[in-house]
DNA sequence: ACAAATGATACTATTATGGTATCATTTACA
DNA sequence: TGTAAATGATACCATAATAGTATCATTTGT
């Protein structure tokens, strides 16, 4: 079980990359050269992050990305809900009966708790906090596919 | 996203049943009767729980399933390595190519620090000490199928 | 012997994840 | 002004995890 999925990482390695060029614009191209991510995901990816608020995109050429706001407002806890959804570790399995017991469920409480902790600190990483160590692994081969 | 699947919290459930019978051994077809769980999904439960050493299994003709350990010794963690495997919160991607940035990765660090405090929170929740409010659902209607 | 139980195990269905592929649109600039 | 270089939108496909079924073998009380 995986508490971070594939899309969440990428976009995260990406917003890194970008961050680290400064307000310079940076293409999809670039981008899967550099992080070696297959090119049409990255650029669904991308398209989620412009979409959110995260990245401005600009079209056209000399086109590509930049930062939408500043990185230490960019946390974990925004991505993933981005790219999987709320988080939410409990759910009782009587859903649509709405279950009896919500109200007292001590499993539910118990949690809860845990969900309320773990929230919380997603919400505590941020881009900015995890730049000043690298996390980015640049490669030298290249990466092709034809769409685009 | 989900921290607790299916076949977990029913094996939960039937475990919370089968300890409020106070040692009398409780057959399956019981089981499927008050929690409504399918009956060879839970059955697939069963034989797990038994193979795991939480439940002894007894068989032929008024065999059943009592517990083969106290409820206090049955926590949520165990269950969920039983059903979902080991939970792990944050898996690099570059897994196969053995990450170079695993020893300075801030955001390996970082979450690995939820997801200790994640574990030792789900091994504090016990089945006796779920027991003292009441989560199952014990039901009227029958539940019906061929296999068993 | 037979019915009532579980054990083992192979199979199937559904959903979530991880992608691909196409075509439309915008823009710089030769 | 037209073409190449970029992104936007969207529909599609592949793989894996979850959820569940189906069969047959084995054990045991009566
Ligand atoms: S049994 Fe429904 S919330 Fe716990
Ligand atoms: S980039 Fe590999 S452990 Fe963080």
């Amino acid at each position: 079980m995986k508490l971070i999925t594939r899309n969440t990482d990428y976009a995260l390695r990406a917003i890194c990359f970008v961050v680290n060029q400064e307000g310079r614009v940076v293409t999809a191209g670039e981008l899967v050269k550099k992080l070696r991510i297959p090119r049409p995901f990255l650029r669904k990816i991308l398209q989620s992050l412009n979409r959110e608020g995260i990245l401005v995109s600009t079209k056209g050429s000399g086109g590509g990305f930049y930062l939408a706001k500043p990185a230490k407002e960019i946390d974990l806890l925004e991505l993933i809900g981005i790219f999987q959804g709320h988080l939410t570790l409990n759910e009782c399995l009587f859903k649509k009966l709405a279950c009896p017991n919500v109200k007292t469920c001590k499993l539910k409480k118990r949690i809860d708790k845990i969900e309320t902790m773990v929230l919380r600190e997603l919400a505590k990483i941020n881009v900015a906090s995890l730049l000043s160590e690298e996390r980015l692994n640049v490669k030298k081969k290249d990466h092709q596919d034809r769409s685009g």
